[in-house]
DNA sequence: CACTCGATGTTCT
DNA sequence: GAACATCGAGTGG
């Protein structure tokens, strides 16, 4: 099921031509072992990978290239004052997909983290696009490619991803994250993006693919 | 560049 | 009522 359709390849001969960049292989899903682990530990080997969505209108993927933590605890999590509606997923088993609204008009990807029962859980801040951008374009209304993807929202809004995967599954299709290798690069650990400063402001739990043109804000 | 502010609806106090 | 894991348009260096 959910083949990714095929893509229109025009071959023309000898040359080398740009116009038509090479399809890269999407893989398949990581394994939800991946995801049961320590939180932090999982944000940062989430960088590099592949964030994928296949659907109808065609495939579109990003490397991960920032996550933020947020953990037992914490008071920026929305976990840390237990259990509500909103936050069920945060509770599920790891590899839960959880999206919230923000702003009214936003929306953010979490990957829960640790065995189900415990609240933490990934964001997923910016990605670098590297299928589908197209389709990114017209779903963000903008061309510039490095207002795509880089930040939490507008990834979202690119990839088509909203509260019907709320409660959803990473490690199945339409949405996950590819085994392919990840790209390797230096790391860079920073206090989070816009959290009050009574909501642990302060920590350093944000990770990012140093010098990559695609985060949020620069590292 | 830096900064301010409005949008918009759900969640929390 | 206030806050919110944001974005983009607007203003002013």
């Amino acid at each position: 099921m959910s083949q990714i359709p095929p893509a229109s390849e025009h071959v023309t001969g000898m040359e080398i031509q740009s116009n038509s960049p090479p399809e890269i292989d999407l893989g398949k899903p990581l394994s939800r072992d991946f995801y049961d682990r320590d939180t932090t530990l999982v944000a940062r080997e989430l960088l590099g990978r592949m964030l994928v969505h296949c659907e109808s209108a065609g495939a579109t993927a990003g490397i991960i290239v920032e996550t933020e933590a947020y953990l037992q605890g914490d008071p920026g999590c929305h976990a840390a004052r237990g259990r509500t509606e909103r936050n069920a997923p945060m509770f599920g088993p790891p590899g839960t997909i959880y999206v919230y609204l923000i702003y009214g008009m936003h929306h953010c990807l979490n990957i829960v983290t640790q065995p189900e029962g415990i609240g933490e859980a990934v964001l997923i801040r910016a990605v670098e696009p590297v299928r589908g951008q197209e389709l990114m374009q017209q779903r963000r209304g903008c061309e510039d490619t490095q207002e795509l993807t880089s930040g939490p929202a507008k990834l979202t809004e690119a990839m088509n991803i909203d509260l019907r995967h709320n409660f959803g599954d990473i490690t199945t299709n339409p949405l996950y994250i590819s085994n392919q290798p990840p790209v390797d690069g230096p790391v860079a650990t920073t206090t989070r993006i816009g959290l009050s400063p009574d909501r642990g402001a302060e920590l350093l739990l944000r990770y990012c693919l140093s010098n990559n043109p695609y985060l949020s804000n620069p590292v």
